[in-house]
DNA sequence: TTGACCACGTA
DNA sequence: CGTACGTGGTCAAC
């Protein structure tokens, strides 16, 4: 280890109104961002420095000006969410953060063009550090006019950097690692929103049309049409037309009517009563049809679709719980019906990637447990635990998603006892981070990202509530398997970023243990090849010698929809 | 206009 | 429904 990381390979780049700026161990200038960015892809081609920004979304105007993909970067804002938690990284938060400077003092926000007393009187007008060692309100903003500015501007990024990464050092090297595949999972989101989902616009336009009728030609006639479809559901229900079936509480009382008692109208509460009464039925089709006409209608196929045929919407590489991606505008919740809609563009495939088992997988890392990870060797983890518990697959099944989500009801009580007894190290730690999280305290996962105690679940004190209590252990139980998958997800979709991009491979679409990776029809092996070798690299780094083997099914595709190859 | 709740799609 | 997310509907409070 010469200095891989080390503060001598890192440069940071900040970009304000056309102007930008770099500030490294041996390159400090500033410029027009058409001046900037050529020195920047020669850096890339050269040095190899990993890029310190305060966040990847601020550099976007720098990073799509490169024109060449960056690999290597340092987000601040990503950094500072694993370390300390929570999804507000604005840069005087950051700041604070990476100096010790206490939040309560952070100066609000300001918009810049407002006097601030407060600021003024502890900062002159050049100083970016104020007198009690926050960064000035208006650093990111007004302030940044000139050349000199950008240019501290920059060297506050890498004096940041080089703090975070002593800290991420300090809690674990694997820390480091994901504040390294975090980075590069936030400028892959900016591809994502940049690049789009391929569309059959066809295709999708007739999927929307078999469930939501054709596209209506006005106001009028669309709430014509809604009447009718109304009308298939009322007419079983006859004196009782006038109801709104778009109000639950009006649902509840309508069924009451006819005889069908239910606490709520949820799908799966209905479902029961399918043939009980045919207005159940037919409010279940209805539902359905509702949905997509309301939701993923022809005016979220014309909103979010491009005229270039790919569906776009707003990536963040990491929520504010446990650190999933989210995506906006239908991308993470798309109907399995409307998937036949997504399709190649001509001359292109899709490879097709998802991730076998992830959760329990995981967990044998994470625990350390030793007999657990034998059972990852093979293709159907289920399979040895089965045989080692001495029950049916679908029971050793249920028991392994109990006692990682805390699944109540059902029937696996013997079948968890077994599992204690079999598996006592990965039981333990699942154990462990529920009482923890009864007792409210925050999690931090394998690879180091803090997790705070849920949202609303902080509001009551540990013992008050023992519903409340519960549901703080459950909330820390799965966080610490559904934060580690999502690390070593990033780990690999970033690792295949980087292999694909020669290929002319695009990663179009992350969803939780899946990749979809767009690439021209004559590479579609070869881009194939690389995703399983991606996550034979990504997990042995992240999961650093444990015997703990994951599998991914990989396919060539050309609809979202086609079945394995 | 905003926030709570319901409902439901995905993993 | 174990957890998480985003979206759109209604309703009550502003």
């Amino acid at each position: 280890m010469s200095h891989p990381g080390g503060p001598v390979d890192l440069v940071a780049a900040v970009v304000h109104g056309g102007r930008a700026a770099l500030v490294g161990a041996d390159v400090r200038i500033a410029g027009s961002v058409a001046e900037v960015a050529p020195r920047m892809a020669g850096l890339a081609a050269t040095s190899g420095p990993r890029w310190v920004w305060w966040s990847a979304r601020y550099a976007g105007e720098l990073v799509s000006a490169v024109g060449s993909p960056l690999a290597r970067a340092w987000d601040l804002a990503e950094a500072h969410r694993v370390l300390h938690g929570g999804w507000k990284a604005e840069p005087g938060r950051v700041w604070a953060a990476a100096h010790g400077v206490p939040l309560s003092t952070m100066p609000e926000p300001s918009a810049g063009d407002l006097f601030d007393f407060s600021a003024a009187d502890e900062v002159g007008p050049d100083d970016l550090v104020r007198g009690d060692g926050h960064l000035r309100a208006d650093a990111a903003s007004g302030w940044l006019e000139t050349d000199d500015r950008l240019l501290a501007w920059a060297g506050a990024a890498l004096d940041c950097a080089v703090r975070q990464r002593d800290r991420a050092q300090q809690l674990s090297p694997r820390t480091v690692g994901t504040v390294h595949s975090e980075s590069a999972a936030a400028l892959m989101c900016l591809e994502l929103e940049w690049g789009g989902l391929p569309v059959d616009r066809p295709v999708m336009e007739g999927l929307i049309a078999d469930f939501a009728g054709p596209r209506a030609a006005s106001e009028e006639a669309a709430a014509v049409a809604r009447r009718e479809r109304d009308a298939l559901v009322l007419r079983h229900v006859p004196g009782r037309e006038s109801t709104d079936l778009r109000n639950p509480q009006q649902v509840r009382d309508m069924l009451a009517g006819v005889g069908v008692d239910v606490p709520n109208t949820r799908k799966w509460v209905l479902d029961a009563y399918r043939q009980v009464h045919p207005v159940v039925d037919a409010l279940l089709e209805w539902r359905k049809a509702e949905r997509i006409s309301t939701t993923y209608g022809y005016r979220w196929l014309d909103q979010c679709v491009g005229a270039d045929d790919r569906l776009r919407g707003g990536w963040t590489a990491c929520d504010g719980a446990a650190g999933r991606m989210t995506a906006e505008n239908g991308l993470h919740n798309l109907p399995a019906a409307l998937r036949s809609g997504v399709a190649a563009h001509a001359g292109h495939v899709f490879v097709r990637a998802d991730l076998g088992q992830i959760e329990p997988r995981v967990l044998a890392v994470v625990s350390g447990d030793p007999v657990f990870a034998e059972a990852t060797r093979a293709d159907d983890l289920y399979a040895p635990v089965a045989s080692r518990l001495g029950v049916e697959r679908p029971v050793a099944k249920i028991a392994v998603l109990a006692a990682m989500y805390g699944q109540r009801s059902g029937a696996a009580g013997e079948a968890l006892r077994g599992l204690e007894r079999a598996y006592p190290v990965a039981m333990g730690l699942l154990d462990r981070a529920y009482e923890s999280g009864v007792r409210g305290e925050p999690q931090r996962t394998f690879g180091g990202r803090l997790v705070p105690t849920g949202r609303f679940l902080a509001t009551s004190p540990v013992g008050a509530d023992p519903a409340l209590d519960a549901a703080r252990g459950r909330f820390a139980r799965n966080a610490i398997i559904q934060g580690a998958a999502a690390e070593l997800f990033k780990a690999w979709a970033a690792t295949v970023r980087a292999l694909a991009g020669p290929l002319g491979g695009q990663i179009v679409l992350c969803l939780h243990d899946e990749l979809l990776v767009h690439a021209p029809a004559e590479k579609a092996e070869e881009v194939a090849a690389l995703v399983d070798r991606a996550l034979a690299d990504a997990s042995r780094r992240w999961a650093a010698g444990a015997p703990v083997r994951f599998v991914a099914d990989t396919s060539v595709i050309t609809r979202w929809s086609d079945a394995k190859d």
